[in-house]
DNA sequence: AAGTGGTCTAGACCACCGT
DNA sequence: CGGTGGTCTAGACCACTTC
């Protein structure tokens, strides 16, 4: 990391979800901010824009920092990288793999993620199981001269795990589409519902910093078990 | 406004939408954005973030800032206030009032908006017809004494510029929940779909920059023609 | 090496909230 | 009125891309 206002906002984060401002539900003033990380003001505050942005704070003029109330646990955070092991605390979550191997792109896929037809991908569909019951059906396409490598192991734990930490990728933006559909007779199947039963998906197009598609996905959830939070800023 | 960084987002914003980039899909240098503008380098890169947060372009170190593909202008922007009809452009849409009137508020809804039991509230449902195929259906509870005047007018064009622009509320940030179900009998009817088929549902908290909610409200969406888009920013 | 964004500092003044 | 965020400036140095 190195960079101060992210070290800030992320042992801030860590001390709200361990409770630490839970009795006063407002966080400490910038100034005494300040001076417990000995840092100047703006960098404070550019720490604190984090906090917001990831849902965790709202800052009234005049007033202080105030917590946010607790998103309950049991939602898919649409903002975040962190995964479904992460979302869903207090889950068990598991993986099953369905299918990886690596594939060539074909004209639809080149031209979704804006690259030559031809070009090597991985093709990953998962099984996620949380609580012991089917929860979604995850398709992915790595481009694979961005990801060289994958295996079961890792496609079982978190992926985004290894592409940061191990691969050091800097994952940028990305552009996410919902929408609802019927669901088609192989995932009924999968999931454990009727054919034509309503399926939530998410269709999920992943850049790097520099601008490059990497990833593709299209996740596909049981209607009844799946919800999706996101928390908006305006100003 | 009044404020500098809005009002140089606000100006680039409307130059990326009528294509002023588009030939080098580029924007200017911060340097020369300070010079155009007359302000200091923090005001241009605050800007510049209000742009990256709305989706508009992305930044790469060394290299410049880039235009963001074109969203496609048939999404809802989960992330914006604009309501459908700036979403939507292209479009002809309409609304039509089934009921608007006021209510108090019973256990449930207290409990959701967090004021007291018996709390006036504005009630309203209208039905939202995309090129003369009707769209959605929206549900909304306002706070009386936070809106303490609604008609069928406002309510049958953008509600939100009333509150915005007339009312000057200050709205701060919002919760949003989508999930899929599925449809009730009788929105099936408005809807022009078959009972049980799916229904995109978004439910949305929203409140004042000073934490207090004023509007909740719940949109059911025909399944074939709702898309919800969210852009997304890491770091 | 030159160009361009990213981080950080120090300080000034304004706007809003609550007492 | 004092406390607390919000806006803005000016300048320094670092990190990455491009040639």
């Amino acid at each position: 990391m190195a960079v101060k206002y992210k070290e800030i906002a992320d042992c801030l984060e860590r001390e709200i979800r361990d409770g630490k401002f839970d009795k006063t539900k407002k966080l400490p003033t910038e100034e005494e901010l300040m001076k417990n990380f000995e840092v100047s003001r703006n960098t404070i505050r550019k720490a604190i824009n984090q906090l917001v942005n990831r849902g965790y704070i709202y800052q009234v003029q005049g007033s202080g920092m105030f917590l946010r109330e607790k998103s309950v646990s049991d939602y898919i955070n649409l903002g975040s990288l962190r995964g479904l092991t992460k979302d869903l605390t207090s889950k068990i979550i598991e993986t099953k793999i369905l299918d990886l191997h690596v594939i060539e792109a074909d004209e639809v896929k080149s031209k979704q993620m804006r690259c030559e037809a031809g070009t090597k991908l991985y093709y990953i569909k998962r099984l996620r199981i949380v609580d012991k019951e089917p929860f979604s059906i995850e398709i992915s396409y790595f481009k694979k001269d961005i990801v060289p490598y994958l295996n079961e192991d890792i496609a079982s734990s978190s992926i985004y795990r290894y592409l940061i930490e191990d691969l050091k990728l800097n994952i940028g933006f990305a552009d996410k589409v919902i929408n609802c559909e019927k669901i088609d007779e192989a995932s009924a199947r999968l999931l454990h519902v009727n054919p034509d039963d309503p399926a939530l998906i998410i269709e999920n197009t992943v850049f790097l910093t520099n601008g490059t598609i990497f990833e593709l996905s299209n996740s596909l959830f049981h209607y009844q078990k799946a919800k999706i939070l996101n928390r908006i800023n305006f100003k």
